[in-house]
DNA sequence: TATGAATGAGCATTCATTCAT
DNA sequence: AATGAATGAATGCTCATTCAT
């Protein structure tokens, strides 16, 4: 018999060694040795596993995705205790590890610009992301005040992300969390009245 | 007499034709005969005005963001108008057009994550539309309201950009108006007490 | 107690799957595997009893050449009968089990074209056939009359096959056999003068 | 301006490099570097006038076939002078490089087996070599003796070049004409009635 | 100035082969 | 005896780059 192999394993093994290789040359300059590289294999085992590099590059992504859902699971004990603001910045990149996650979330929506399969893949991940966000909400937030606000803070995040992704030296976690904070306090401020076009003081 | 060529034309004529390329076959696809089949010349003419490649996308990026700072400078005016956030909506992929230059931005997002002198270039740029950014808003709100405001502006459109350009079917302009309406709007809005973190209803 | 193989008899099976993906997807793209799933089992079973991938080629040319044989074996009854053509018509692919087995026949006259250890196996396969087929002629035909007939029979009989194993929508059996009695009749005609009738040695 | 270059002209010296490849190496063991080598370029010449390596082995059975036209064309004189059966005998593997063209010719037979698109092209290729066979038959044989005409000549002068292209050293180009003479002769002959069902003289 | 022919390095991919179990 | 995991060599192909014209 031959030998036993954890096959779901290896595939997640990887996944993570091409998250660790596109964190580290991009994911254009991205060679499948490196990934073989980065898991400590040859590329022959790589091709073994996965039907071509797209395929390895698509388990990338979602080995991607599956840490953020991991992390939405905290977030509605977090919510509970009164700072959602806080524990929406658990997905900010502000450790090494969380930045190289962003670094292939990106580099992705970057290649899903130009190729429609990856687009629709997207597509379905942000709908899972944000229908997961939009449950908890529901669960805190009373449902005139959450019109658009999975929206708005999936934006607010994203958007913080890529500065402190790309800038990391300016970004520490501090900054991160304070821009986030500035956007999202006043979502879920108790008074509802509050948003008025703003009218030139003079 | 040699031929009359208007070389800095033919440069920013180069510039576009990247963008229109890389807006059509992604930065990662990109070859450079797709630039020069889209400025209607050949390769060999490309890199007679080029060094090379990354020379070609370097002011691609350059074109793009010189279209951004072109629409800034119409920033003011609208901001005086009293609708700061409509004045910022202007940059929004709400167009094929800017819908293509957000593409490019973000493409090289991705590849600056990895590459270290795309990294410095990007930064400089976000510095610098940072920078009139905050200029503009010095000329509107009281240096205590502004402080990290131009930071959070940034985030905002960025992150509302990113799902608007990789799910145009799903966001309409009206959708990512009003996602921006819901970040941004409390910034400006004139009561100075509102913004307090929420406190746990009891 | 081991397990009680039949060696000799998964040898044969082997060749025989061997001819069958040969037929299917052809000498050039035949892999390993392709054999191995012809035959219901592991390309690590054939690796078994082969020394490699050559060696099991071989051995399907080897099996081609038996069932050849084993036709002849017919042939000198039929001749017998009075009706040589006939006889040696058995031999065309009429059928798809024999069209297989011819495409696989000729698969390997391009591969010997270039290949001299298979240019060697071939001749000698070549000189056994004729050397039967010559045989069963000295029992009917007068040696004066012989001379260059085997040459002769085989090549009418491979270059009405090769039209008819590449084109079979348009070669039935009875334009084959036409084909090939128009060739050979003569050789086998009765007239005295010029070419004259066979005469049964006795 | 670059340089000017004979770009049909290319096309067929790269046809014919790949000619003299096949006959060197084989078909199966070609590879593109053999094709450029055998051609005094490089691959990527190879590549720059082909779309890939099955359109230049496409580009090398054309040619082949070309000159297998070109001698027929040379066919009418020589069947007027009286001698149909030398005239066919042009076509034999009597020379090193007629036999290189052989080569190739089989080795797209056993190819086309099992490649639809190859054996449509194969043929279209035989329709054509019959369709002038024919023709030129046409000038000298009364219609009612050239019935399977072409086909039989057709299926002995394959049947006769496989033996002599593979046995090169046991067929000298006199055993060739006599093999091909002893098949052909009576179908050129002036009695009609000769072929006849041998039948068993007692 | 502009062309496009030619080069050659680089990469994904395919598979025969090996071998631990 | 049989499996199939893993290796790694081999090769087609793509393209940026060079350069003669």
């Amino acid at each position: 018999m031959p030998k036993q192999v954890d096959h779901a394993g290896r595939i997640r093994t990887i996944a993570s060694a091409a998250i660790q290789a596109i964190g580290e040359v991009g994911l254009d300059a991205l060679r499948l040795r490196d990934v073989a590289e980065a898991g400590a294999m040859t590329t022959g085992a790589v091709t073994h596993y996965f039907d071509g590099k797209d395929a390895v590059l698509e388990a990338a992504l979602a080995e991607v995705v599956r840490r953020i859902l991991e992390g939405q699971a905290a977030l509605d004990a977090e919510v509970e205790r009164g700072d959602p603001v806080a524990a929406i910045a658990a997905f900010l990149p502000d450790t090494e590890e969380r930045r190289r996650d962003w670094k292939v979330w990106f580099a992705f929506w970057a290649r899903a610009a130009a190729d429609e399969r990856l687009r629709a893949l997207h597509k379905s991940y942000y709908a899972d992301v944000i229908g997961r966000l939009d449950a908890t909400l529901a669960r805190h937030i009373p449902p005139r005040r959450r019109a658009g606000l999975a929206d708005a803070i999936v934006a607010a995040v994203d958007g913080v992300s890529i500065r402190a992704a790309l800038e990391p030296e300016d970004w520490p976690p501090e900054r991160q969390r304070r821009t986030l904070a500035l956007l999202l306090a006043p979502l879920f401020a108790p008074q509802p009245k509050t948003r008025r076009p703003m009218r030139k003081t003079r």
